[in-house]
DNA sequence: GTTCGCCTGTAGAACGTTGCACAAACCCCG
DNA sequence: CGGGGTTTGTGCAACGTTCTACAGGCGAAC
């Protein structure tokens, strides 16, 4: 099935039929009538493949770290939804929080030709990502700074950050331990998630008049838990922690619970991404919201833009939300803790 | 950079490149190495639309209903793990559950000349699957039935659900209720993992001389939270509810929360599928473990060996197993209830 | 009635691979 | 040293699309 036949169906001429299949100029509405009949009546499809050789694919890749990520997934659901009922198919890969992996993956869309490059959280040079956006369009999700050959879409992680340190304070904590993540070898002005809750952190506290405290593990189940046990275990043990990452808060939940620590009543603690976990019932995670589906969905339209033939480079920054919920509370013995 | 560049750098013609690139038959060693090391050298990397043109992609498609469903993602990290080190690359499209929008999907995906399809949990007329695993090698996952074109990689379900049972009558329960799902409008000699349970199910509890209760509404955490609280309402409420799903069982939990009923004390409450939320402590839910990382290396190598030429079909079954936490336990007043 | 410009539609040359068909070189054996 | 077979390397025709360049027709304006 191959746009000669539909040519022949059609009795036009094989240019013609892939002048209507693009919407390009030049297309009288009968010959468009009866070229759209043939291709139904036939059931034709384009080649992605042939198409590639030429012209668009019609391919947008998403390069997530991982689909345990609940935020990532949620920002790829976002970006299929938006691209719904346009002629872009997602497609998605995982690469691993390896620079060497996420190097492979993204070569392996290129590869494919894809139109289009949606990098969630890349633990990358930022120069490479400045390099591969010359040839297509790339927009980064949680990457901070300002590039200027790519779009970028974050959450106002600084401010999320700041946002629960302001909850916790008010509620009359001052030992605040905040767990973080070592910051990637290829951070320098760009930064990623972690790196700007710290700073937000670190910010926040510091205009409290608090000096910020951080136990730098790994954004884990595991790497919170240790990183509670060992602020447990100091003379002064913190009245909160506040875990860079909702997974991470999972840990520090479970290590409360093995040093027999009521939460929120020892020990507040407190998350950040808000995953469908934090929600339910029996977890009732206090934590920070950054939509997800909405980042997805502002990636697709900065991409479409883009192919569309914009130029100048866009950032776009989800405002953070604060979510309340059942493990914060006020310090034991009161706001004066 | 093209496969010509190469071949001009090393001095053979294109054709011999091509060879050393698909491993082809009568490649000198020599001539072996003086391409490898042209590829190297230029950074060549061949250009996949081109070779959809010819011959293949080494690419796999995968898809998925969603991405917020653990299994799902558990077995694309599976497939992706198990193809790292082969030239195949794997990418995952999200279709959901309407049949209209996982057509599309696949059709995206054969668009795009993959050279293999997993197809996970698929609502879809079985006689359009073996339609099309006439053109490219087909793997089902948790697709119950003996499909003759395509191979298939399935929980032994009814197994599983058996096992649930069994456990929850020997703590002494008599009064148990599944929840499960309306069976999908495309099932009939073949069968999805709800209906496989719910088979289970029945047959275990006929096995045991107890008549089994169903109640259908949905695998989420909002249809398992209506279905507890329809069984809670009754005249003789169940002393253990079997959730079909894990996120089901998560509704049911919430449901007995809300209704002051401790668990396991009051009721006994099981899931099935092993989902992460269910391992953290606070939550500690009684389940099934199907281990959806083998499942999709499993897919992996299905695939890799009808590519390889194998064409009589293979279903594999990965055997469940019986995960005990704190959720269930004996029935309130002991074994005698 | 000629000229000019616009509008439709077409021919055909890419695009970068693959793999068949074939040629050349080589080896072994009688 | 001739003949057969095998091994190694090459030429070239696809594959299905896009899009430039161009031809022909038609209408308006003079």
């Amino acid at each position: 099935m191959r746009i000669q036949d539909v040519a022949a169906a059609a009795g036009v001429s094989v240019s013609a039929v892939s002048k209507v299949l693009r919407g390009a100029y030049g297309v009288s509405p009968q010959m468009r009538n009866r070229v759209t009949a043939a291709i139904e009546e036939l059931g034709y499809r384009p080649h992605t493949g042939a198409r590639a050789m030429r012209g668009r694919t019609y391919t947008i890749g998403v390069v997530l770290v991982e689909l345990a990520s609940p935020f990532q997934t949620e920002v790829a659901q976002g970006i299929s939804d938006e691209l719904d009922n346009t002629p872009y198919q997602d497609i998605i890969v995982t690469a691993g929080t390896s620079p060497k992996r996420q190097k492979a993956s993204i070569e392996a869309l290129l590869d494919r030709q894809v139109d289009g490059l949606v990098l969630v959280a890349p633990w990358l040079d930022t120069t490479w990502i400045e390099e591969i956006a010359k040839t297509v369009p790339v927009v980064t999700v949680a990457l901070h700074g300002s590039p200027t050959t790519f779009d970028s879409v974050v959450d106002d992680e600084r401010l999320g950050a700041r946002l629960m340190v302001d909850h916790l304070v008010t509620a009359g904590h001052r030992r605040i331990v905040h767990t973080s993540m070592p910051p990637g070898e290829s951070e320098g002005v760009f930064v990623l998630s972690h790196t700007a809750r710290r700073q937000g952190f670190e910010q926040a506290m510091r205009h409290h008049g608090l000096e910020p405290d951080i136990i730098e593990t790994w954004y884990s189940e595991e790497g919170g838990h240790r990183a509670a046990l060992e602020a447990f275990a100091r003379p002064e043990p913190p009245t909160a922690i506040f875990a860079g990452a909702d997974v991470a808060a999972l840990g520090v939940l479970r290590a409360a619970e093995e040093q027999g620590l009521r939460v929120p009543e020892d020990v507040s603690v407190a998350g950040y991404d808000n995953i469908y976990i934090s929600t339910i019932r029996r977890v009732s995670l206090t934590t920070v919201d950054q939509s997800g589906h909405r980042t997805g969905e502002k990636c697709a339209r900065l991409l479409l833009e883009r192919i569309g033939g914009r130029t100048e480079p866009k950032q776009f920054v989800v405002a953070p939300k604060l979510v309340t919920r059942r493990t914060s509370g006020p310090p034991p013995g009161g706001a004066e803790a």
